[in-house]
DNA sequence: GGCTAAGTGTAAATTAGCCGACATTTTGCT
DNA sequence: AGCAAAATGTCGGCTAATTTACACTTAGCC
């Protein structure tokens, strides 16, 4: 029964929906089923055996802290996403983690070795893999892209753009977004100061472009961003 | 013999070290030879067949254009590097092309569906491969990274200690970079504007940081960079 | 309920670096 | 050799956006 409820949370995923039941009882060593709240704090790199993680529930942050002590946002996870060594490469140089956003998360994880053993039995996953890996990475791109090329203004555009897309409720031209964002996050993640940010939300809600508060994001007409 | 030169093409990367002369055989339908000089312009995007390119010889830069019609340098292929649809999937949207930067070029290249299958037929070099985008990627969020959080001065500075390590001839603490770069690439590469790029390395100069020409950049104390 | 910390709002000073405009130098071509 | 085009060098004005600084509001906790 145990078993079986590891086997459908992995099967949940798109990536492993062409294995077999055998095939991911193999790397149903998913050892660690974590769950955690609000605000807590996950480590996982350089913390032990190096591992992939899956989100289950929830919305969790990566984030990472350079040489001068500058928190960045890498990563927003959302329901579902990969994350951790997706490279399958162990770096340990970068100090990163994860922090949780939403109420409640639940992570489940497999080890790194595991995978690698069932790619190599498993070339059409490991086909699929490799072009899950290469979406990712056209995606950063992609982002950075618009990071580096448009100013400011354009970049919340886009990232409201690009949230409403993937987690938002339409109805008609409508869009309402669970807010689990601070302005500081969001403001980090389009890379600006938190100060230009809040300046361009209030510009957005007095055009009428936006409705912002803590918990939802509603764009009265997602067409005209 | 003709036969035994394209094998002997790919085995030179070290991707294909691990395979035998009949599995490399497979992948030999390398159609294309293509040799290119200087400023010669070549597309492969869209153009037809997916295809996978490995640059025998020279440097190019992969250079797209986005709607407002202005070019950005995604790409730096030294010699021995892979590129095109590194991540097997096609998307004809973005419209890139290839410079040649260097007096000439050796380019060849496979198709894509011959690669996926000789993926699907070696578990160990789809794994590699994997790896090998991993890689990929760690490097395009690194230099991003770079990019976002650091200054004009900061970057500059970063790029030349990477091209150094990467390609510099470096004797005692001396280093001599082949300089195939205009002053403008480098600006785009650093993603700033052309001004501001030759502003610091005139800087660099007079710090006696550095000593540059149309032909090569010399650092001569690599350590103080 | 009241306190603290986190999050939000606003404004002014300062600055990095973009942009336009132009002069000079080098390269490649016929 | 001579010309055009590309590449390099230099200068201020301009502007987006960071920084500093502070007031207000909300959430969470004892």
């Amino acid at each position: 029964m145990y078993e079986d409820l590891k086997y459908w949370y992995l099967r949940d995923h798109k990536l492993f929906r062409t294995l077999s039941y055998s095939q991911i009882k193999q790397l149903c060593i998913i050892t660690g089923f974590k769950k955690a709240s609000k605000g807590e704090i996950i480590y996982f790199s350089s913390s032990d055996v190096p591992r992939i993680f899956l989100l289950k529930k929830g919305n969790i942050k990566i984030v990472s802290i350079d040489d001068d002590g500058n928190e960045t946002i890498k990563d927003i996870i959302q329901k579902g996403d990969l994350f951790g060594e997706l490279t399958l490469e162990t770096d340990n140089k970068v100090e990163e983690y994860a922090k949780v956003l939403s109420d409640d998360v639940v992570i489940c994880s497999f080890l790194m070795s595991d995978f690698e053993d069932l790619l190599l039995r498993n070339p059409t996953l490991a086909l699929s893999y490799t072009k899950f890996v290469g979406l990712k990475m056209k995606r950063v791109k992609n982002s950075y892209a618009n990071l580096i090329s448009k100013d400011a203004k354009t970049r919340l555009y886009q990232f409201l753009k690009d949230w409403a897309e993937q987690e938002g409720v339409q109805t008609g031209n409508t869009v309402t977004i669970e807010n689990y964002l601070t302005q500081n996050d969001i403001a980090q993640i389009i890379c600006t100061s938190r100060q230009t940010a809040v300046q361009l939300i209030n510009e957005m809600e007095i055009n009428q472009l936006l409705n912002y508060n803590r918990k939802e994001i509603i764009i009265p007409d997602i067409t005209k961003l």
